[in-house]
DNA sequence: GATAGTTGATATTTATAAATATCATGTTTT
DNA sequence: AAAACATGATATTTATAAATATCAACTATC
């Protein structure tokens, strides 16, 4: 959405001294899914304030909430990513983010279908739900 | 659904027997609302064998899935009841149940709607969908 | 080209959820 | 009415998820 949220300025190390975390955790959050950071060519990390943001989320429904990281992975794979993209029936089932319910969408390999126009880090999927309590809402918004 | 499934014959220590657990354990499922079983006059519990099936699902959610029982709470909250019972909107939007979003429905005292007409434990809502992994596929069937 | 910071991977620590043990009191069974 | 089993509540143990430390190899910055 906004400009400035989503640009990847911070390195790693910057991030996780701002949110007060250690480096691998912020390594562990993306290898589960939970976070895409932007990749510079040169493989290295870099997080925009929206990435802080969303780790915070996570963090305080980790700690507070006492949602495991599985839990959260199976929350976010409910978001029905084929209504917002209005997928079609034959891509659907087809669809690995459509037939399981173990992982976010985004992250499966996105090949021969809508979803491979984009790459999932500017999808609206991951972007606009990065709260697993708020997966419900937009659950209802389509029911 | 089936006579027998439903019928509470076992007490709480043929229950923890049979599913290799011990009582608190029992208890503390009950506690957290992931199971509902029987109580006679008395207060005493008493488990049918669909209570049994769905102990079982809910250890393998935690013990295999690693799922925690925040999670699963979580995300049986997220089984659309409101769509199943056929709930009015004059209803749903004053209803614990449609606007929370972390527990199941079950859990809440359901006073002044058609909740209230039936007990939770003989609700389709509450028997029909005990595997929280399941809940995606009830979601699809509704979007 | 030297210093600082990165990468992924593995090993270790820590924090705590899940499970159990134990309690005084109440109910069921023979 | 005694023995066996139930109740809820609290305290304790255990299993492990989450977080961190550390590594050799690689990239960036001055």
């Amino acid at each position: 959405m906004n400009r400035d949220n989503n640009n990847p300025v911070y390195t790693i190390s910057a991030a996780a001294e701002i949110l007060g975390v250690s480096i691998p955790t912020l390594r562990m959050y993306e290898k589960e899914g939970l976070i895409i950071p932007f990749k510079k060519e040169s493989n290295q990390r870099r997080y925009s304030q929206a990435d802080l943001d969303r780790i915070k989320c996570i963090r305080e429904t980790i700690n507070g909430t006492k949602i495991s990281i599985e839990g959260i992975k199976h929350l976010l794979s409910l978001i029905p990513c084929w209504k917002i993209k209005n997928c079609s029936n034959d891509e659907r089932v087809v669809c690995e983010a459509f037939i399981s319910h173990d992982k976010p969408c985004w992250t499966y390999s996105h090949k021969n279908n809508l979803c491979s126009e984009i790459p999932c880090i500017s999808c609206e999927v991951y972007t606009k739900i990065s709260d697993c309590k708020k997966v419900k809402e937009t659950l209802k918004s389509y029911l």
